[in-house]
RNA sequence: GGGCCAUUAGCUCAGUUGGUUAGAGCGCAUGCUUGAUAAGCAUGAGGUCCCUGGUUCGAGACCAGGAUGGCCCA
């Protein structure tokens, strides 16, 4: 060749050309796309275009309308969209309507702070709820946008909203229809309660944290009387079982006592018995000067000190002083001796403090052995007259006191600081206490309801599996629902209370007028009117016939609110009841998951929702809980600024969201990696569909045999991932994407199409078929990956030529084909080109054409499938060249030949050059090619 | 204190019913390419499968106990 001019011949190439951007700038760009969505109402015209097929509805758990959105609510909210969009492109009716939890004590709390009032109880209730009704609008406003920035579909200008009318009646409506199945009741019962808020509280509301409490040890000391009665059992037990209830001993110590153990000294006014555990062996300690009764299995604990010179002098079962008593340490009363299952062997005495005022278990044993239920603490933790010398003390100023004051009358024993972990109020995070207060109860076992309820989880599908387990024993083991509520920002409950007898009364007629009258005006009206318009003609008092009544001041909890969601939502505007689908974090098993199929049973006897699937906790790096007081909380809408929704929408996909998640910048770091990745695997495709039309386009059946082939792989993967995503298993179907794109797609099958996109003529046949494919390609992985890189995708779809994307104006007008996945053969022979392929490159140069002799091994059963790709197979090697030797036995060789040729400076394939004088360095297609041009 | 879950490469994760030398992607190192170029291709290094016992011819997987982290409950 020396002597020839090298000529450039780079602009007779078809060479890729494109708009769509390889920086991706996705902060900058998303909020455009989210506007344009909306402006061409992407959503709602291909719902439309759905109407017909079957409805598929995940129905939105809500967010409370309080605060920023976290990563937790975006992981849970992306999720929820990806799903929604994966029945949509897949043609189902996926409406999906957001919803907002808007009533509640933290919004309460908030406009309280923002009004700067302290007490609640000053302010006009109608004014308040302006107040908190404005304030919820503000962040039910706020994270709307937020969740729309996400990309996220949905009817966002008619979410349901707790506060509507419509749904306030609805809440209401509901109770009438339980209060008509009794259903619920009114009781007397030891409530969780916030002397901070002035509330009782349901378990959901609580939450665990460290408390330093006084650990005290307390002598409850038997009286003449009772200290015979007790040795009577104790020490002739122990000498001869056969004589128990002989005559009294003439010995004994001279001053006996139990002892419990509390840390709670402030409940001990309220003391009404001591419960020891039936089976459990009660010692009596001789300690010098007095004798005292503790668990023998926990003497020496109990006793510290003392216990090396205690003498163990008798013991009985507690079983057997069942019904004896001791003297209250300062009260005017005795404490009795009772039995109860709870009392633990590992802490304490064994003899446990019972104030059935103050405690759940307490409230059962008092109930049980007909014990007064004493109560003396009022709303705000103050004693009342009933505390008798602590009388208007607060508790907390009352613990070290009423410590003093059994240090100075002799009745304690020990006394010590004891950090434990102890129930606080989730939203002011003060320690909460029991106090036995008249509330409102969801009656769980009236109708066998918590029975129903149970066996209606076993007709849901929960991922993961075990979900099932956890929702059951959290109906199994948990007390009554308490739902009602001593605050203002909420639903009353129409409960009205005769003036003549007390008593309050939930009547279903009531109810049903409430509901009306708050389906017109708003709930506010239960404030403004008066009691009268809210009963029926002849109302009377069920247990008195009296005729006057109150209306009673409770709301109800908003677990309960939100618990009645489908029954808001669902079974009208077209939406099925039940949903096909919920999706929330593990926390709303004892949550939403588990209000929604108490409501659901006790109304419709089934289960609201057909598929629970929990997502988990989004942690940092480090793997520790994300939290706002630390700083180590993520805003989603910083997030968003910073790295785009889509990457994040990417990481979502990446971790396996039913486990608790790592969130973070390094993290994240490695997602954007992949997210260019993919990026540039589509840019790839559409910037070699610039110059196609329609008209350009192959069928299926006269494409290139290697063309076939990969769109036979898509098909195949296309149902592969669709079956994973069916199963919610959407990191399984990252990991399908990503595979697929890097391993046939990336480095084998579009990196051999290159030869032919570049090189061929314009609009040569062989060309036109790889473009075929790669827009069946394209289309196929744009209607996979839509629901996930919802920007991207549609980015994608946007840089290809308006005639080819024809009436699919948004890629979410695609749908997933069918086409002809490949079968088993194909796969086969797909596989074999990727193996040789890899040997090729592995073995020779990882690139061009030049290929020295060596031969790759096909066997027998695929080498008639090999013949019939003609030149795809030297396509698939990226060769310049192969020549097969059919050789004998089961394997045949296909040889490579050495690159004979020289380097053709347009293709760079090694051929025969020169055949034509004017491009001497050129092969002869190539001359033709530049010729005809 | 109880229940449940997790623990495999620096990071995110695969590892069917126990069965060769434990895999992928990202990152890292090296090479190729400069016609996907702030891209593409190839090669390589990198592991006490949380620990300790046990069952078994054989354990990352099964059993028991423990550790660490998480969620829920008391």
């Amino acid at each position: 060749m020396s002597g020839t001019v090298e000529r450039d011949y780079r602009d007779t190439l078809n060479l890729p050309k494109t708009t769509f951007p390889m920086k991706a700038d996705l902060p900058k760009r998303e909020p455009d796309r989210v506007a344009w969505w909306e402006e061409r109402r992407t959503y709602e015209r291909r719902l439309e275009r759905n109407a017909r097929s079957s409805p598929w509805i995940l129905h939105d758990g809500p967010p409370y309308a309080n605060g920023e959105l976290h990563m937790g609510h975006f992981l849970n909210m992306v999720l929820k969209d990806i799903f929604v969009k994966i029945a949509l492109i897949g043609g189902r009716w996926a409406k999906f309507v957001p919803g907002w939890d808007m009533h509640g004590l933290p919004i309460e709390l908030e406009t309280l702070k923002h009004l700067k009032i302290k007490d609640f109880h000053d302010v006009d209730p109608i004014e308040l709820r302006e107040k908190c009704k404005e304030r919820a609008l503000y962040w039910l406003d706020r994270q709307r946008t937020v969740r729309m920035r996400m990309g996220a579909f949905g009817d966002w200008q008619h979410p349901y909203r707790t506060i509507d009318p419509e749904y306030e009646a609805t809440i209401v409506e509901t109770l009438g229809e339980l209060a008509s199945k009794s259903q619920i009741y009114k009781g007397l019962r030891s409530t969780l309660w916030c002397i901070h808020d002035e509330t009782a509280l349901a378990e959901a509301e609580i939450e665990y944290k460290p408390r330093v409490s006084p650990s005290v040890y307390v002598r409850f000391t038997a009286n003449d009387a009772q200290r015979k009665a007790l040795l009577n059992v104790i020490l002739s037990l122990s000498k001869d079982p056969e004589q128990r209830g002989a005559a009294a001993p003439v010995e004994g110590p001279s001053k006996v006592s139990i002892l419990i153990w509390t840390t709670t000294p402030w409940t001990l006014p309220a003391n009404a018995a001591i419960a020891l555990r039936a089976d459990a062996e009660y010692g009596l300690y001789d300690v010098g000067d007095e004798a005292v009764i503790v668990a023998e299995a926990l003497a020496e604990k109990a006793l510290g000190d003392r216990f090396r010179d205690a003498q163990k002098i008798g013991s009985a079962k507690g079983s057997a002083l069942e019904g004896l008593a001791v003297r209250h340490p300062f009260m005017d009363r005795d404490s009795p001796i009772v039995l109860a299952d709870y009392v633990d062997m590992e802490t304490g005495t064994g003899a446990v403090h019972t104030a059935p005022g103050h405690g759940a278990d307490d409230f059962e044993t008092g109930v049980k052995y007909n014990l007064p239920i004493v109560n003396p603490v009022d709303s705000r933790g103050v004693f009342t007259a009933d505390a008798g010398p602590y009388a208007g003390l607060h508790i907390w100023k009352a613990n070290p006191k009423i410590v003093e004051d059994l240090r100075a009358s002799g009745a304690l024993w020990a006394a010590f600081d004891f950090e434990h972990s102890y129930p606080h109020c989730w939203r002011c995070h003060n320690p909460v206490v029991f106090r036995a207060t008249a509330q409102w109860f969801i009656a769980m076992d009236q109708n066998r309801l918590r029975v129903r309820t149970i066996e209606n989880i076993r007709t849901v599908q929960w991922t993961p599996a075990w979900g099932q387990e956890r929702i059951a024993q959290m109906l199994e083991t948990h007390p009554e629902w308490c739902i009602s509520r001593q605050r203002t920002w909420g639903t009353p409950i129409p409960a009205v209370v005769c003036t003549a007898c007390g008593e309050s009364i939930l009547d279903p007629e009531v109810a049903r007028i409430t509901a009306a009258k708050f389906r017109e005006r708003g709930a506010n009206s239960w404030w403004i009117d008066p009691v009268e318009s809210f009963l029926p003609a002849n109302f009377a008092c069920s247990k008195c016939r009296g005729t006057g009544f109150e209306k009673e001041k409770n709301i109800v909890d908003i677990w309960f609110e939100s618990g009645v969601t489908h029954l808001a939502v669902l079974g009208k505007n077209g939406l099925p009841w039940p949903s096909d689908l919920v999706l929330e974090g593990g926390d709303q098993y004892r949550g939403w998951f588990r209000s929604s199929i108490v409501t659901a049973t006790a109304v419709k006897g089934a289960a609201p929702y057909r598929h629970v699937v929990k997502n988990g906790w989004v942690n940092d790096e480090s793997g520790r809980p994300m939290s706002k007081s630390l700083g180590t909380g993520i805003d989603a809408q910083d997030a968003m600024q910073k790295w785009g929704a889509d990457v994040l929408r990417l990481w979502a996909a990446s971790v396996e969201f039913v486990d608790d998640v790592r969130f973070g910048p390094n993290v994240i770091e490695q997602v954007s990696r992949v997210y260019r990745n993919v990026r540039n695997r589509l840019r790839f495709m559409v910037s070699n569909l610039g110059d196609v039309v329609p008209g350009a386009l192959i069928q299926r059946d006269r494409m290139e045999p290697l063309d076939v082939l990969a769109c036979e792989q898509t098909d195949r993967w296309v149902g592969r991932v669709r079956e994973l995503l069916r199963a919610y298993d959407l990191h399984g179907a990252y990991l399908e994407i990503v595979r697929f794109e890097g391993e046939d797609l990336s480095s084998f099958y579009l990196d051999a199409l290159k030869d032919r996109l570049y090189s061929s003529a314009a609009d040569a046949p062989r060309r036109r078929s790889a473009q075929s494919a790669i827009f069946h390609i394209l289309w196929q992985m744009l209607a996979v990956i839509a629901p996930l890189l919802s920007f991207t995708a549609e980015e994608a779809w946007q840089a290809l030529p308006q005639e080819l994307r024809g009436e699919h104006d948004s890629v979410f007008d695609l749908t997933p084909e069918t086409g002809h996945p490949a079968g088993e053969e194909s796969a086969a022979l797909w596989q074999l080109l990727k193996d040789l392929r890899q040997q090729v490159a592995a073995n020779e140069s990882p690139r061009d054409f030049e290929t020295d002799a060596s031969s790759v091994v096909v066997p027998a059963a695929l080498l008639n499938d090999v013949t019939a790709l003609g030149d795809g197979l030297r396509e698939a090697l990226v060769v310049s060249n192969v020549e097969r030797v059919e050789g004998n036995g089961e394997e045949r060789r296909v040889y490579l030949q050495p690159a004979k040729g020289s380097k053709c400076q347009r293709c760079w394939k090694y051929l025969q050059l020169g055949t034509d004088p004017e491009h001497p360095s050129l092969c002869a297609p190539c001359a033709a090619i530049v010729r005809a041009l």
